[in-house]
Parts: C-alpha cells; sequence; structure tokens
DNA sequence: GTTCCGTGGTTCAAATTTGAACCACCCTGC
DNA sequence: GCAGGGTGGTTCAAATTTGAACCACGGAAC
C-alpha cells in the first residue's frame, strides 16, 4: 500500500447528483411532514408506524421488528408508540411464548386514522415525488435507489478490500 | 368538481420507487452522519455550513443565506452556528451596512478542520452513493431528483389545479 | 422626523432523536 | 439446577430540531 493518495473529489456531474439527493430528500419530507401534521395530525413517523402494523393479518407487530423495518433505533420507536398509546391508535400487548417481546397492536381507532390519513398522503406523495417524474424516471430511480438501499441494509463490505 | 372520488393508489411500481427513496435517504444520511462523526468530529449539518462558507471568495455568508443554501431553519442555523463558534471553526462578524445581519466567517481552524474532513467524506459519498452506481444510473438519479428538487424549492402550483 | 411594515437573528419551551446504561428474560452448556 | 452470554425493551440524560414569540433595525410613505 502506498498511504493515502490524493482523494478523487467528485466531478461536477457526480456532485450534481449527491446535491440532488440532499437537497430532494430534504424537501420531500419536509412536504410530506408537513402534509401529514396539518391534515392527519400524524408525524410521518407515526404514519409509517400505523402502514406497518396495519400491513400485517393480524395488526401486531413486535417493538423489535417493527423498528427494523422503519429503520429506527429501539428507542425511538418506544418513544413513538407511546405517543401513538397515548391518542389511542396502537396498544401494546405482551407474547404469550416470550415473556420479553411485546407486540405493538393497532387499534380500531388507529385503523381508522390511517384510513382517513391514507389518501391525503398517497396525493402528497405524488404531487412531491411520483407525479412529477415520467414512469422511466421513477422506474430508473427505483431502481437506482434500490440498489444503494440494499447495498446498506446489508453489513457493507467497501468495494476496494 | 365532484368531491373526493377514490384516491390514486400507488402500484407497485410506484411503491416501491417512494420506498427505495425512503430507504436510502435513511441509510445513506446515518452512513455519512456516522463518518463524519466519528472521524472529524463533526455533524453533517456543522460540515454542510463549512462547506458553504468555504464556497465562498471571502469564506463568510449571512446568516439568512446560509439558512437557505442549507434548507435550514433560522433558528437551527443559530444554534449550528453556535456550536461550530464554539469549536473555534466559525466566528460570527457584524455587517457594517445592514446592523441587523451577521455573517458568519469561516476561521483558519476552520478551514483546516475542513480540508481534514473533505477526503474521508467524499470517500463515504463514493462508497454510499456515486460509486455504487452506474454513471447512467448516476445521471438519470441526478435528473429526476434534480426535477423533484427543483420543483419543490418554488413555492408549488398543484398540477391539477 | 415619525409611523408602519418587513426583514434578520436570537431566544425560548416543547417535541423528538440518540446512544448508553439497565433490567428481565431466554437459551445453552455444564 | 445454575452460570453465562445474548436478545428484547425501557429508561435516562444530552443533543438537536421546530416553531412561535420577540427585539432591533432598515426603508418607504406621509
Amino acid at each position: 500500500m502506498d498511504g493515502m493518495r490524493e482523494p478523487r473529489w467528485l466531478n461536477d456531474e457526480e456532485k450534481h447528483a449527491w446535491y440532488a439527493f440532499l437537497t430532494a430528500g430534504a424537501l420531500v419530507n419536509r412536504q410530506i411532514e408537513q402534509q401529514l401534521k396539518t391534515d392527519a395530525g400524524l408525524s410521518h413517523p407515526q404514519y409509517e408506524i400505523l402502514v406497518r402494523l396495519a400491513d400485517t393479518p393480524d395488526g401486531s407487530l413486535r417493538m423489535t421488528d417493527l423498528a427494523n423495518a422503519l429503520l429506527t433505533t429501539k428507542s425511538g420507536l418506544t418513544y413513538q408508540v407511546g405517543q401513538l398509546e397515548k391518542l389511542g391508535l396502537v396498544a401494546r400487548r405482551g407474547c404469550p411464548t416470550d415473556d420479553r417481546s411485546v407486540f405493538a397492536v393497532l387499534t380500531d381507532a388507529g385503523r381508522e386514522r390511517l384510513g382517513g390519513a391514507a389518501p391525503g398522503h398517497v396525493a402528497a406523495v405524488r404531487d412531491a415525488l411520483v407525479d412529477v417524474l415520467t414512469p422511466a424516471q421513477l422506474a430508473c430511480l427505483a431502481d437506482a435507489l434500490g440498489t444503494v438501499a440494499r447495498r446498506l441494509q446489508s453489513p457493507g463490505q467497501s468495494p476496494g478490500t
């Protein structure tokens, strides 16, 4: 090896891509957050929790599984589920076969609230991202970001080693 | 008009794109944040502040302009610049022609710290995003997200009105 | 010169996030 | 049965973010 040579700086194309990524991420997040908060009284994390629970046959998920699915920390999830519990949208239930585990379960009120929030949310997602792009662009984006995400999910090996 | 008809839900392609967008955003952010914190002792917001200042001929920017450039709130910027000031990487300087304005200026230490952090940062950006994609994918991504970002920058008109 | 409104920044409290303890429980090996 | 190590969740304090309230100044109208 030869120590650290001159780093490979980003060229203009790459820089543009990087900043577009950051900017779009920030702006879209802000937009979605805003819409959900004012129209449905939910934060985006809270909304996503409800979605994940609703996607499940019995409307419940272990805290740990939920945290992994949402790419959040355990303590972060504990907090948000606590908030949703206060709102009566989610309840906690212990696991019969494993006393350590806790299931978050969607209440009827939670399912109803999600139903009310969903149309506005998808509309916002379309306005911010989906409907702004051509189908080809969207497919390309999904492909590229899917690759990026997949690569970061698994404990990555550097390409250079 | 006919009130709200059945909302246009996302089809599988669209849903995949949306989730890839969210997932990649979260994971890449985490990665970048992590790298900067451990290797340079800076948060990503702090690093970006230094970058913006260094990009300027005299290494200084008004607080408001800086806040706009970083897509952050005024109070958020006040806080982070305060942190950087504590670290001696940035200083505040009043504006001679407008007593309300405050300039954030990069100190020598700040410029040096940025210089030390940059190589590791670009390497992380390459590992997480740039080098993972083919040039074609990257171009497509920049194009798509550039469109998204541009559209959200300006106070948007809904496509349907 | 004096209102009056808009801009530039800061301050404040409240909400959220993070990561490091921490506790309780499961499981394996002895 | 019992010691260890690992997993599942919560708790805690510290850092950060957010938005509203606030203060001071600049600029235009009169």
